[in-house]
DNA sequence: TGCCAGTTGGCATATACTGACATATACGAT
DNA sequence: ATCGTATATGTCAGTATATGCCAACTGGCA
C-alpha cells in the first residue's frame, strides 16, 4: 500500500529548498500516491476526495489546494511530462526533419521507467475502463497539441499557414495517443518510443493512401 | 429568445408516434433550445441546470432524465450527427478509396444548415472560450473515432492490423476536428466540407514530410 | 370505464468544489 | 534567540451537479 510513497522518498531530493517547500512537495506526492493506490484498488469513481484526503492525512479542503479537481490528480504526472516536452522542443535544433524532432521528443516523453511507468499503465487502464475519464484525458492531449503547435510554428516560420500548423499538431498528437494505448493494450511490454517511431514512419509512408 | 423552439416547431413531425412520445420529443427539444439560448446569453458555467429546467418548464429532476449531464445537452446534437455518420459509413460501398469515403461522410456530417449550423457555431464559440468544455468535446471526438475505426475495420478486412485501424481513425478524426475549428475561426464563412477535403488532400500529399 | 405502464415532481442525499475566517508554523530580520 | 509576517492548513458554511426513492398524474389499451 505504501510502495509508491516509499519509492518516491528514496529519490534524490532537490536541495536548497526550504522546509516549507519540501513539506509541500511531500504532501503533494503523498496525495498523488494514495490516489493511485485507491484508484487501482477501487476504480476512479468509487474513490472519493474524502478518502484520498483521509489517507494522505490532509483535509479535503487542502486536497483542492494541491489539485484543482479529482481528475487533476490522475493526470498531473502526464501534464508535467507535457510541459517537459514543451521545454525540450524549445531547445531542439533545426538540422533534423520535423518528424525526427517529434519522434525524439515524444519518444523521450515516454521513456521514463519505474514509478512513472507504473502510474502511466494504471492511468491507461483506468481510462480504457471508464469512458468518462477519456474526456479529461483528451483535454490533456489538446494541451500537448498546443505545445506541438507552438514548436511547429517556430520551426516552420513563415513557410506554413497557421491552419496547417494546427492540422499537423493535431495529427502528430493523434499518433502519440494512439501509440500510448497500443502500448498499454500490449501490457507495456514493448518500448513506447519504438511504437511511436514506427507509427510515424507508417504515416509518412503511404498508410493514408490505402 | 424563442427562435430556436419556433423553428423546430415548424419541422415536419414524425408520424405514427403516440402522444407520449411526441410530448417527450417536444420536451427534449425545448430543453435543448432554452439551453442554447441561455448558453449564448450567459455562457456555459453561468447557466445552471435549475435555470434551464425553469425555462423549459420541467423540474430539475426531469432535466436529468433527458440529459445525463449539463455537458450532454450541449453536445447532444453533435453526438447525434456522429451516430448518423456511423450509419452512413455502414452503407458506403467499396468502389471508392478510403479517403474518398471519409471525405464524403465527414463532409456530409458538416453540411447541415439552419438550426444545426447555428448551434454548431455557438458550440464552437463556447468551446473556444472555455477550455473546460474542450475536454468534454474531445470525448465526443473519441466516439467519432470509434465509428470511423469500425468502418475502417470492415473496409480493410484482414489486410490491416487492428493497431493500424485505430491509428488511421485517430488521424482522420484529428483532421475532422482541426477542420471544424478552422472553419469556426473563420466565422463559418467558407464551406466546412471543402475545408475537410482540402486538409485530407494536404495530408495524403506530402505535408507530413516537411 | 378502469387497470397498467410510463412520466413526472418533490424530497432526501451523496459528492465535488469554493469562499471566508481562524489558527499554526516556517521563514526572515533584528 | 525572538519577534513579526507570510504561508499553509483546518473548519465551517454554502452552492451546484447528479441520483435514488416514492407518490401522483396521465396516456394507452383491454
Amino acid at each position: 500500500m505504501e510502495k509508491h510513497r516509499e519509492s518516491i522518498a528514496g529519490r534524490p531530493q532537490q536541495k536548497q529548498l526550504g522546509l516549507r517547500q519540501r513539506k509541500k512537495a511531500q504532501t503533494r506526492e503523498a496525495i498523488e500516491a494514495v490516489a493511485f493506490d485507491l484508484f487501482s484498488e477501487q476504480g476512479f469513481e468509487q474513490t472519493t476526495v474524502e478518502q484520498m484526503a483521509e489517507r494522505a492525512m490532509v483535509s479535503p479542503r487542502t486536497f483542492f489546494r494541491y489539485f484543482s479537481s479529482k481528475e487533476e490528480v490522475l493526470f498531473a504526472g502526464e501534464r508535467e511530462e507535457i510541459r517537459r516536452a514543451g521545454r525540450l522542443l524549445e531547445e531542439r535544433g533545426g538540422q533534423e526533419s520535423l518528424v525526427e524532432s517529434l519522434e525524439a521528443i515524444l519518444g523521450s516523453l515516454a521513456s521514463e521507467y519505474g514509478l512513472d511507468r507504473e502510474r502511466r499503465l494504471i492511468r491507461a487502464r483506468l481510462i480504457s475502463d471508464h469512458p468518462a475519464l477519456l474526456s479529461a484525458y483528451m483535454g490533456l492531449m489538446r494541451d500537448l497539441e498546443a505545445e506541438v503547435a507552438h514548436f511547429l510554428a517556430r520551426r516552420l516560420g513563415e513557410t506554413a499557414a497557421a491552419e496547417d500548423v494546427r492540422l499537423l499538431a493535431a495529427v502528430f498528437v493523434a499518433v502519440y495517443r494512439a501509440s500510448i494505448f497500443q502500448w498499454a493494450d500490449a501490457g507495456g511490454k514493448s518500448e513506447l518510443p519504438d511504437i511511436i517511431a514506427a507509427n510515424l514512419k507508417k504515416l509518412t509512408g503511404g498508410l493514408l493512401r490505402i
